[in-house]
Formats: structure tokens, sequence, C-alpha cells
DNA sequence: ATAAGAATCATCCTAAAGTATGACATGGTT
DNA sequence: AACCATGTCATACTTTAGGATGATTCTTAT
């Protein structure tokens, strides 16, 4: 019963409020019987209010669509890391991470993935060979079941391994 | 004066049905003065009458030009998502794609960059030739000024291009 | 009516990314 | 001591990304 409220809440909201204009319409329509001339301006707000009506009703339905995050994770563990390169205390995801198994290099070589360097920019970064990188990265995919470094940047943001 | 025509064409559309309608109600209204009980139902169409032109009004005046059908989105998992331009995927932040000049092409294949998919994905998503890809994401980037498409993905986010 | 931009596709070429495999060193665990 | 995960690096190879340039069609704006 509760839950049905919940659900068709903005149903039986837009219901009423019908209710009630139509109320304050018969209400109206008492009071303007009399003075005969005012018919056609009583209908031309009647005509406006319900266009209006009709424009604030479709671009109700339209948007909740739209707001459906994918995270709305609960009862998870948050670490608070810094990074060396900005100094900026960052969340991340231990959960996640270490279900997925990965090692702190991996992460690094992640994050800078992320920030949009190249693997010879991170290999210079941090003082490693572009090999090293290389293969950072190819088991970094395997462990994240990806293919790309743009699909693992995506699931890393959406998993919240990086920010 | 017929460009003008041609620019206004679907307000003065909008202005003359509603004209059209109006004289009908009109016609109604001499009509159904005679049945006096009648008067509510005539109300009643009025509302719903006007009530689903503000519906339609306001669906026409959201989407003008994107015609985009129904486009299928990879992931992880498959899911089914109607792009309308005005949606999550496309235009969160108008002013800076407008002050960088992108346009609806490359914002869609931007946000399907960002999504992780490689160009040939997006080609076979949108089903154009793996060269068109190539060439709106060379445009792209040169106008984000940036070197790869890991750059083009973090700058949009932080811009708030793309959600 | 013409110019401009957007969108499409092609070819040729280079750079970067990614795969596969092997090797070696190190620090902690059993 | 033997084992194992981690981290490092290399070579060889394939695939994907990206740049440069040109051409065509279509819509929009002046």
């Amino acid at each position: 019963m509760f839950s049905f409220l919940q659900k068709y809440k903005s149903v039986l909201l837009y219901g009423f409020s019908l209710a009630v204009l139509l109320c304050l319409l018969q209400l109206l329509e008492y009071r303007l019987i009399i003075i005969d001339h005012a018919f056609e301006v009583y209908i031309a707000c009647i005509a406006i209010l319900f266009t209006a009506l009709g424009i604030w009703l479709s671009l109700r339905l339209m948007k909740p669509k739209t707001d459906t995050p994918l995270q709305t994770i609960v009862g998870e563990k948050w670490v608070y890391v810094k990074d060396e390169a900005t100094h900026e205390t960052i969340q991340v995801n231990e959960a996640e991470r270490t279900k997925l198994g990965l090692s702190n290099r991996e992460m690094e070589v992640l994050s800078l993935m992320a920030k949009g360097l190249s693997n010879q920019e991170i290999a210079d970064q941090l003082y490693l060979s572009l090999n090293t990188i290389k293969t950072h990265s190819s088991k970094l995919f395997e462990k994240m079941e990806v293919k790309r470094r743009t699909q693992a940047i995506e699931k890393a943001k959406r998993l919240q391994l990086i920010v």
C-alpha cells in the first residue's frame, strides 16, 4: 500500500491538482454565467491554463528518465589517499580495487591514463620504460576485463576506482 | 519576405491552427448553449484539448532538428537508449560546447568515445564508415585542442560537455 | 544565388596502443 | 629453501588511432 503510494505519487498528484482546477473552474462558472459577455474570456483563460498545464506536464514526464545515476552504492568502504601529483586527498573505492586485484603500480598507471597521458608520457612521469607501462596496462586490462584504455577509464570512473 | 515565411512557418502554423480551433469552439459554443447541461462536457473537452496541445507544443519546441533514430549503445551490457540531444548523452554544458564550436555529430562521437568504444564500434553504432569517424574525431581533437581521445574524454568530463 | 559549414567517405601514411612471451630481481610467505 | 606476487624490461608482432588531403552532397545563411 505504501509502496503503491510511493510509486504513483506523481500521478496521484497530477490527478489531484487537476481535480482542484476543475473545482475552481466550476466555481468560476457559476460566477461568470451571469456576466453573459465574459464567456469568451472564460474560455480563453481555460485554454491558456490547460495549454500551460500540458507543457508543464510533458516537461515533468520527460525528465525523470534522465536522473537515474549509475552509482548509488551503499555500504562500502572508502579510503582517503594522497595524490602525489596534486597533493589532494581523493576518494577511492577500496573494495572494488581489491576485488579486481589491482596492484599499486597498476592503480598509478590507471589514474595517469585517465588524465589523458600516453604510455610514453606515463613512462616519463614514473621514470620507467615504455615497455613496462605496456606490461602494466595489459595486465590492468586483463584484470578489469576490458579491451582498451578508454574502457578502463570509463569503468574505473564508474566504479569510483579513480576520481 | 519568403525567408520570413520559411523561418517562422512553424510558428505561423501553430497560430493558424489555434485560430481554427478557437473558431471551431465558437461554433460549438452556439450549438451547445442550448443544451444547458452539456456545459461541463464542453469545458472538459476544451481542457483536454488544450492540455494535449500544450504537450504537443512543448514536445515540438523541445527538439527542433535532431532526428536521430533509436540508437543502440554498447558497454558491458547492451542498453537501448533514445538519444534526443537534450537528454543525458549530449548538451550538458551548452555554453562550453558552442565556445568550442562542436557540431552534433562530433558531440555524439565524443560521448561514444567516453563510453570506451573504438572508432570501428562507433562507426557500426552510427551506421557510418570508419573513415568518417576518424574525420570527426580528428576535427574534434583540433577544436578541443587535445592530442588523444583520452585527453578529449578527460577535458569533456571536466567541462561537463558529457556526463 | 552563392558561400559556408556540416556530414559523408576515401587513400596514404605514421604513431601509438595492445598482445604474447620470456627473463630477471626482490621482498614476503610457508 | 622454495614459492609467489610484484615490478621491471625486452623483442617481435598486430591492431587501432591519428594526421593530411581531397572530393561530394546537403543544408543554411547572407
